[in-house]
DNA sequence: CGGATTTTGTTCCCCCGTTCACAAAGTCCT
DNA sequence: AGGACTTTGTGAACGGGGGAACAAAATCCG
């Protein structure tokens, strides 16, 4: 962990409640689209499926954006919330691998809605160039220094075979790329000051398995 | 939590121990590959992207299964965390939404590599009825309790839109489904004792724009 | 055979996160 | 206006997990 201006302000939000913030975005979003005004903390734990202490320990870490016998308005909290996780501003992504994940992922609705747009699809299988994909072309590996200067990519998404992963991670963090979201299995090597995230779905599933073995057991 | 039988074996393994398995798992078959017949905690950490001490006591949940002044041997070891995960046995999995991802979790040959294997690719829509997606078909979403009751399904996949996502997983779960994996956004209300693990793609970019925001603002 | 060396398994301590419980602060009703 | 009531924001206790450090156990070498 770097060390942090001090004339900032002081927030330091706890990892753990960052990962809840867009949680409670979304379940705001859904009261909102109820017609819902205002809430309790205990309504809106509910809706994100929490505890309600925790979702008030949660927010006031963003502030006092609630009010003592009333609640908290939902469009008021919705704002500060996407503001604080940023997302009310716009955030050029570039997915490289086209398989069929990449196809999903260029795809999927719950990314553009939420500020994120795919400003490029970027594949080594040269058969691939030139079609579009939801909206989007698909280039060149090699074109993705030009992309990232060009739209000032600061977001990489990693959906190509396990093999090919460090690679790419490599050549992103080399154009300036400092966070990357990997759905390629395996260890990132990656510089301090670059953020990877990974998703691995057969992990999700043996850790079900895992439990639902000891379930069976009894 | 449930009350756990007394004559049992008494291992309790932490959370936090079970999410990491999987990694270990993939790090020693990638050693095994490489030819690798014994290593070290250091450099198994190494390979798994872990702190070796952690790794240590991740292990020693398990059971003895080291040589001190030799390290692991790669193979027994694999065998047994497969065996403690249990993916030494086969998981029959059921997917429910045959859209984009729904078509890239068929394909992920991650899967059936360690033992589970996808019996069947439910959708509401009609028209996909009959077509043969990674080998296996397409059916009605009211085949799914016969399909679970003939194969023994215990783990159901759920990639379909947010708004179906909660009268699947009632489906599932009135049919014996025990463990969940969700892809759709949104919170899943489930009996005790049902377990559901959450996959939310835009969740992670929004964890990644946050930081991004805070490294940006320097 | 015994000491030096290596590496595991474990203990101890600290920090982060969760939860309880309550004071503070507002609204509503009479 | 004032008291009853509601709901937030937070202080404090608690539990789990992470990491350093060390003791225990095995090999290797003279």
């Amino acid at each position: 962990m770097t060390a942090r201006s001090s004339s900032e302000s002081a927030r330091e939000i706890p990892e753990a409640t960052v990962a809840r913030l867009p949680v409670y975005l979304r379940a705001l979003t859904t009261l909102a689209d109820d017609g819902t005004r205002t809430c309790s903390s205990e309504e809106l734990a509910l809706a994100a499926g929490v505890n309600s202490a925790k979702l008030r320990k949660d927010l006031s870490y963003l502030g006092s954006y609630g009010t003592r016998g009333v609640g908290y308005d939902v469009d008021y909290l919705r704002y500060q919330i996407a503001r604080e996780i940023g997302v009310t501003q716009d955030w050029p992504v570039v997915i490289v691998g086209i398989g069929n994940l990449g196809h999903a992922l260029a795809n999927y609705s719950g990314f553009r809605s939420r500020g994120f747009r795919v400003v490029a699809l970027l594949d080594a299988d040269d058969t691939r160039h030139g079609e579009v994909v939801a909206g989007v072309d698909v280039r060149p590996f090699g074109d993705l220094e030009e992309i990232v200067a060009t739209h000032g990519v600061a977001i990489g998404v990693i959906a190509t075979p396990a093999h090919a992963a460090q690679d790419v991670a490599d050549r992103m963090v080399g154009c300036g790329i400092t966070s990357i979201l990997n759905f390629a299995p395996g260890v990132l090597a990656v510089p301090e000051g670059v953020d990877v995230r990974k998703v691995d779905l057969s992990i999700e599933l043996q850790i079900l398995a895992y439990h639902q073995q000891r379930k069976a057991a009894l």
